[in-house]
DNA sequence: AGCCATACTGACCGATCGGTCAACACAATC
DNA sequence: GATTGTGTTGACCGATCGGTCAGTATGGCT
């Protein structure tokens, strides 16, 4: 039995559906699901317009396609965090990972931007299924950082979206961004700014204190 | 001369106008410039096709009409603002007005998104002319702030781009908030929650405490 | 050589795109 | 009643949309 059944590691097909994958991201992300069309994607990805929709079916199929590999994308963010872990740590790491995702996957967040602007058609369950679930077991744990006196009782949600927009408005508004700065883009340096204002304007103003140099105990740190 | 030249107050041709504008302004924040056909905004409005273009010349006369109109709402924000001002007075009115007119202009804002999201292609050169003085200047201004000690020595271009973000985000991403916290729309006492967090957050991120009583001299008021 | 499944694509489909235009409706003026 | 300017719209234009399909090219197998 030589013979590859389907679907399965091909890799000439892969590197077409790869190279089909990235024209897509680039044209869904600039002009969303509608705006975007087959044509300018396959002269993007230099194929002809039927060989798109033979690795990809439709339109629908691919963007969706998209839509789920940018998702899978987030889920290393915020995965190990418990009632008992320091928030200046977790805090901290949310918002550069936050931040080089970001940078990562430009096209994707953008992309990912636009389905929400559009008012997610096709993410609705999504939103409120699973990432809804996390949103509550993070603000739950959140909340009791805030009952231990770790910060200030600030409502976990809120602080959550905080870290979103802050950190995406530097890759979904990077036209804005880089217009006002009078830059093509950002540089290294202004992004490890960017990281160092975030982190300290944001655990500042949740009432963060350093870590403790021993991550042994739960040990409470008074503040305020 | 009764005659109305053109142009002028015509209180049929405003009404249909009014209505235009509404319709597409729906249409254009949804699906973004590309994206939105002419069809979907005559639909909307009520109108035929012809109509539109009767009133409005072409689809991008429309579209800039509309980039202009709230690009003049932005206008009164941040207008006052000196080295002597209060940063707490200053920078809580900028986040409050912010969250405000994002509720009030929804369309608008998610219009405005979806255009620096394409890339800016209609508002470069605003964004590198108009807004970049604007912010330049807000920003000479906080830098004095911190050198007077008023507020931490943070980059003023990072706080008033976080403001944005931060307020923006709750109308631009409207759909994916309101998914996660199981309502259909905000309500007032969740703006008003967002609010207050936003203004502890940053006014405290960023070392700003309460203004003085007495609003007479500048008065440094030590912190950190 | 013959065979067959997969890869690939030019040509075409009906629908829709932004935009034009001639025809018509209607009120005000002479 | 005839004229004129503005408002209004159905019908139509070439271009492009997403998608289909028949046909060709290709490489591995017997």
């Amino acid at each position: 039995m030589t013979v590859i059944s389907a679907t399965q590691e091909n890799p000439s097909r892969e590197r077409a559906e790869a190279t089909i994958l990235a024209a897509a991201e680039e044209v869904f992300a600039q002009h969303g699901y509608r705006g975007a069309s087959l044509q300018a994607i396959a002269d993007r990805a230099g194929l002809p317009k039927a060989n798109i929709l033979y690795y990809m079916g439709s339109k629908q199929a691919l963007y969706v396609r998209l839509l789920n590999r940018m998702m899978s994308r987030w889920n290393a963010v915020l995965e190990d965090i418990t009632p008992e872990s320091d928030p200046h740590t977790v805090l901290s790491d949310f918002i550069r990972t936050k931040m080089v995702l970001g940078q990562r996957y430009p096209k994707g967040s953008k992309l990912f931007a636009a389905e929400i602007l559009a008012g997610a058609p096709f993410l609705n369950e999504y939103l409120a299924g699973e990432l809804r679930e996390w949103v509550a077991s993070r603000a739950a744990i959140m909340r009791e950082w805030s009952a231990q006196g770790k910060m200030d009782a600030v409502d976990p949600r809120w602080l959550i979206f905080l870290i979103w927009s802050s950190t995406q408005h530097y890759t979904e508004y990077s036209a804005q961004v880089s217009g006002i700065l009078g830059r093509d883009a950002l540089t290294e340096d202004d992004l490890e700014s960017i990281s160092v204002f975030l982190e300290h304007v944001i655990l500042k103003g949740c009432g963060v204190s350093v870590p403790a140099p021993k991550p042994s105990a739960n040990a409470p740190q008074v503040k305020k």
